[in-house]
DNA sequence: TTCGGCAACGCAAACGTTTTCAGTAGAATA
DNA sequence: TATTCTACTGAAAACGTTTGCGTTGCCGAA
């Protein structure tokens, strides 16, 4: 159980350490049998490097922080899973290592996400779940420290995003349901300080506008944010004189309660209304009936969050702003 | 944009490194008033201490790194999310730092595991996905690395486990069944080579052979791996000339499939046939009807976790198998 | 006055790498 | 033969901490 340094190497071999490293990481300037010899000593001895001095010696961790808020919020993202083991496996296809960070928005948290990055454990941060004011924007874009966010946020300072453009999606699905020749159209949204809630709010009214379709206040609600509420919304839109003919849900999860309420009416989605969704959950397509909706584009945004967080650590060129369109999945319920 | 190290504290306070180290990290033997000057710098500068630096020194890097299955496996676990935030909220409150490692169970993923460990990135591992004959385990133990998993094996050498009692919980929900005059019961189970499945299937056979009721071959499934297996196998059980009726899924998701399917027969859950889940997702208390299911207790399945993990790392005594018991809820379909 | 003891502090090693710089040997050139 | 060049190699510094050990100065006791 000896340490399996370079060192215990170089002794083995009869070099120094210096020779070790350079013969290990292909660098240039070793003659080619005392290559052969280190690289098998090391092979047996199975060594491995320790990314830890490498670290402190290169001043480059190779390490990134991805930081989720774990406080309550709209029960979106389920999809948090493939998100996630996705986003890992793209790291480690760069030899990058994927370090979670829990997060709220509180201001301990401030200082805590400052310390992080101060500690030296990651190299930058990949910043989750921005909301419309965030002060961790703000705060890191102020300490000049490396991060890039996956949304975007209404904070006066620049700072690079991958986002999902949700207005588009949402657009996108009303106008489905319009083009279907629905008129009396619902929103069903999440509370605005989330940067996304708004944007797909927005997506709702310019089609809506664009096809000259009054917005009715009674139609339109923007604060779902539990089951609880978000079924009682549901209830008094169902209880309306002229109640909707279709439903644009800001989420798979808010479709779903709806659905749910609306099947306690004896009302089946798909044949007594249409309905729409947006993440395309993996359960979106077995709900009964199967769920229209906007798709995410995760394996996309994955490869754009990755790409673009070694462009702001190398200070390379690029784009700072990236903005994916989501994806109509026609199903069942619109 | 200076460093903003010990040495630099040091300088400005006029004493050495030591003398800064020591206070900051309240070690006995430094004046209070020195003490307080240097708190006072520090705080000035916003001074975080090197955690690499300081992880190299002290051989330990307060980084636990969680092993996940990225390869295609049942859907079960859409609750990755809740349970990996909080996992992640545990660490945090012992000043770990969660490491998320995509894993097959690969052979050039062994080397990756055991890679990982001889890098000092991490201080130890948490294995999830554990399967039977889990090659992970076997290599981690001979090689004396620190780790423990979530989910047992039937490998036969030793090692630290926490996993939720899936027999028990199976077996409880096969009884609530038959309780409620459930004779023609099947059930829904997974490929064995996951150590869970084999255990949830030992609990249905448990349940049935104490109240002393055949298994009909028939009515016994294990290898629903993916939705359309799932369909048709759910397919093949309503068109026996005698049906189930009643279904035991091994997931929350093999139960839904199996609603849906049944619904596509105008059958529905709790009026017509009854099931029950396993996992008790987001979601099923919002599947129409309500599932009635199995809860995985996943904050003390956390807290066990991170407490093993740090038992194992310093060698503490205490125990090294722990099992927790799922909880039944009783909802509208069975 | 001398000595022991204790608190406060600094020196320097150590953790395992990478990298700069200088040096050596041998080959090639003049 | 003397000189320059090239290819290879080693010594040592550096990355930012922590910590064992030695030193200093002070106080109280003998």
């Amino acid at each position: 159980m000896s340490k399996r340094t370079i060192i215990e190497i170089a002794e083995r071999v009869g070099v120094s350490p210096a020779t070790v490293s350079r013969a290990l990481n292909n660098v240039p300037g070793v003659s080619p049998d005392k290559r052969r010899q280190i690289v098998a000593v090391a092979n047996e001895l199975n060594y491995h490097p320790n990314a830890i001095a490498r670290s402190l010696q290169g001043q480059r961790t190779n390490t990134v922080a991805y930081v989720a808020d774990v406080s309550n919020r709209p029960a979106a993202d389920l999809l948090f899973k493939d998100f996630i083991t996705v986003l890992a496996e793209r790291c480690a296809r760069f030899n990058l290592d994927l370090l979670i960070h829990p997060a709220t928005n509180g201001a301990a948290n401030l200082a805590d996400l400052a310390r992080l990055l101060r500690s030296g454990r990651a190299d930058g941060l990949i910043l989750a779940d921005t909301r419309q004011h965030d002060q961790r924007l703000k705060l890191l874009a102020e300490q000049n420290l490396s991060f890039i966010a996956f949304g975007r946020s209404a904070v006066d300072v620049p700072y690079a995003y991958v986002d999902v453009d949700g207005e588009l999606g949402i657009y996108t699905a009303t106008r489905h349901l319009i083009e279907r020749g629905h008129r009396r159209i619902a929103f069903l949204g999440m509370p605005l300080d989330y940067s996304y809630a708004l944007h797909r709010r927005d997506g709702y009214l310019r089609a809506m506008r664009e096809f000259a379709l009054p917005v009715d206040p009674q139609h339109f609600t923007v604060a779902l944010t539990n089951e609880s509420e978000a079924r009682l919304t549901m209830e008094r839109l169902l209880a309306l004189p002229e109640p909707p003919t279709a439903f644009v849900a800001a989420s798979d999860m808010l479709a779903i309660y709806a659905m749910s309420v609306a099947m306690n009416h004896g009302l089946l989605a798909g044949r007594d209304y249409a309905i729409t969704g947006f993440d395309d959950l993996p359960l979106a397509a077995h709900t009964a009936p199967p769920l229209t909706t906007m798709q995410q584009p995760f394996d996309q945004v994955c490869d754009e969050l990755i790409a673009m967080f070694l462009r702001v650590l190398g200070n390379e060129p690029g784009p700072r702003q990236v903005l994916l369109p989501p994806q109509l999945i026609v199903r069942a319920t619109a």
